[in-house]
DNA sequence: CAAGAATCTGACCAAATGGTCAGTGCATGT
DNA sequence: ACATGCACTGACCATTTGGTCAGATTCTTG
């Protein structure tokens, strides 16, 4: 059995740190192998020999990225109080734009270049579990324990706010 | 003299709305010359004719989206009311990112990849005009008018909600 | 040590990319 | 008729792209 770090994990996680920062400013389309290769400080076949293509290794992010976000964002019910839950989604989301802001541009990129990757994940998973949060917060609204509003947009916003703030991370320190 | 329409003008539009929709989605390096005249359906001389370069045709692109914002967004002074005032800021923004959902993405996109044209408006003009309404808050604010508050990131907080609620029309719209 | 597997990479390839250019129309004024 | 300038474009070019592959090197194991 290899130790902790073989050869393989080092590389890997070599790469998918490199690749995160590239596909993170540039999106899919507009990331190189070469450059994912140069911030990696690796021969770019040596990309292609861990992860087969550009595809998979995007692909494999993304799904990392997000295996991670659903992993910290706990479960919630109708018992809860709403202040306290809807806070702590805020408080996680930014922790993890702030933690990690280069994730969570990934995500914004593909996102706004349409989703042509995430659509089948967004359509599977991720749908469930905006889905259920809903349903947590329309009953919240039938119990007049939270204002009547759309619940999805409450999801949105929270999601935009915290985005936008990874985003705008550089300009926002000066 | 030409009529309101000649044919340079006729060209120089399709173009741009092409290259705005394309822009928006992939960004400036994920976006191609051939897709742009695809969508524009002109051959691809015909975009490197009007415009000189892809660098030239983005950059005009940016500078007429900026241009029409600014134009839709009304001055402010400490003697108004917070909350009308920060109430139209939202609708405003909000009014442009579902008439102009593209312009709006074209903007993330080039903020996503670290503004690497904006950088000069957005150390110049733009910047002036978050300063200019920080300003106003922070008297808003020292007179007790509105809780206290980092004044950039409350603009932040509107930018963001309108630019993500763009960014997933097509997700929110279903 | 030997055999085989895993790791690694330079050299190469077909396709796509931004950009150039010579040349073709075509309208207008003279 | 003809000259002039704008509008337009197919064909071409150098470079870059994602990806392949044969072979070199290192590691593991019997």
């Amino acid at each position: 059995m290899p130790p902790a770090s073989s050869p393989r994990e080092q590389a890997e996680s070599r790469i998918l740190e490199a690749a995160e920062c590239v596909f993170a400013c540039h999106g899919y389309r507009g990331s190189t192998l070469k450059q994912i290769a140069e911030v990696a400080e690796l021969p770019k076949a040596n990309l292609l020999y861990y992860f087969g293509s550009k595809e998979k290794l995007y692909v494999h992010l993304l799904e990392q990225t997000l295996t991670r976000w659903n992993a910290s964002l706990e479960d919630i019910s109708p018992d809860d109080e709403p202040r306290e839950v809807l806070e702590a989604l805020v408080r996680v989301k930014l922790k993890l734009a702030r933690q990690a802001p280069q994730a969570s541009r990934l995500f914004a990129a593909e996102v706004i270049s349409g989703a042509p990757f995430l659509r089948d994940y967004l359509s599977g998973d991720l749908r469930d579990w905006v889905q259920a949060r809903c349903d947590v917060m329309k009953a919240w609204m039938a119990a007049g324990k939270l204002r009547e509003a759309e619940p999805m947009w409450v999801i949105y916003l929270i999601w935009s706010t915290t985005q936008h703030y990874a985003d705008f991370a550089a300009q926002i320190d000066q």
